[in-house]
DNA sequence: CCCCAGTCCTGCGGGC
DNA sequence: TGCCCGCAGGACTGGG
């Protein structure tokens, strides 16, 4: 999202915001929506960034813009099939060649919209762990030492390490042969080093080939295009699928923390 | 502290 | 066919 919206956005002055255009159930934005707009007129986009899961855009004044899409937001700049999901939609000034206009689009409602201060943005980032392609072996060790959850579901959490997802906890755990199920506690010095490099290589290509187009349409990049790393998945969603690793499991499916799992339990150990 | 269930929403596909 | 149910790349809250 980030990659896309930044040529787009990167030094344009916002002329207006409309928020939630469609009559839906309003999404959660703050501070409340006419001192979110009235706030953002006028100001220039300086600079895109990406913040874990979310989409930061950095504006002259000082202050952020946290995007953070969740399960079915979408930052779209070619006009979408509908407006029926249209939730908040940036006006830009006019620049040859370029978008004038970018929205968030959401379809279950669930992402949020936030303009923070310079002290609220460092609070945020002060309850994200590290980022998880800066992670190297012996922080693994860490911040899995400080747990005793099972490894897949302290993936997940935010504050121990900031970006992965719960499809991408399942690639990950996979390319690197631990079982999700496996106490974080226990993971040893070898299985971080290969979490850490499994972590890289699974979030570096699933950026590269823009995401997971799942079956009802999840993500999709700017321009409203799907993505192909759901071509790339081992396990995820391939529960029955002989596991193309040793190719003698068969990909099971299960449920931690009330979110699936998919994993060999031949190869996963 | 840790852990789980429930909650916020909409929409899709499978099973009956 | 129509309906109901489960499920969905997430994160927060409250209670045990």
């Amino acid at each position: 999202m980030v990659r896309g919206i930044r040529p787009e956005a990167t030094g344009r002055e916002i002329l207006d915001v409309e928020y939630c255009p469609c009559e839906r159930k309003p999404i959660e934005i703050s501070p409340s929506t006419t001192t979110f707009r009235r706030k953002l007129r006028g100001q220039t986009i300086s600079e895109v960034r990406r913040l874990a899961k979310r989409v930061v855009l950095c504006l002259s004044g000082g202050s952020f813009v946290v995007i953070e899409p969740r399960m079915s937001g979408l930052i779209l700049v070619a006009d979408p099939p509908t407006t029926e999901h249209r939730r908040v939609c940036w006006h830009l000034k006019p620049r040859r060649g370029k978008a004038s206009s970018f929205e968030f689009w959401d379809r279950r409602g669930l992402g949020t919209v936030r303009l923070l201060t310079e002290v609220e943005m460092a609070e945020l980032q002060e309850r994200l762990g590290p980022d998880a392609l800066e992670v190297d072996a012996s922080m693994w060790k860490a911040i899995l030492s400080s747990t005793r959850r099972p490894v897949k579901v302290a993936m997940l959490e935010q504050k121990l390490v900031a970006g992965i997802g719960n499809l991408y906890a399942s690639e990950i755990l996979h390319r690197a042969g631990i079982s999700p199920q496996r106490s974080s506690q226990k993971i040893t010095r070898p299985q971080c080093e290969r979490i850490a490099e499994a972590t890289i290589q699974v979030l570096e290509t699933a950026i590269k080939y823009e995401g997971s187009t799942l079956g009802d349409g999840t993500y999709r990049n700017v321009l409203n295009q799907d993505g192909s790393y759901q071509n790339e998945h081992r396990v995820y969603d391939r529960e029955g699928d002989t596991c193309p690793q040793c190719s003698q499991g068969v990909i099971k499916r299960i449920v931690q923390a009330q979110r699936s799992t998919f994993y060999c339990p031949k190869c996963q150990k």
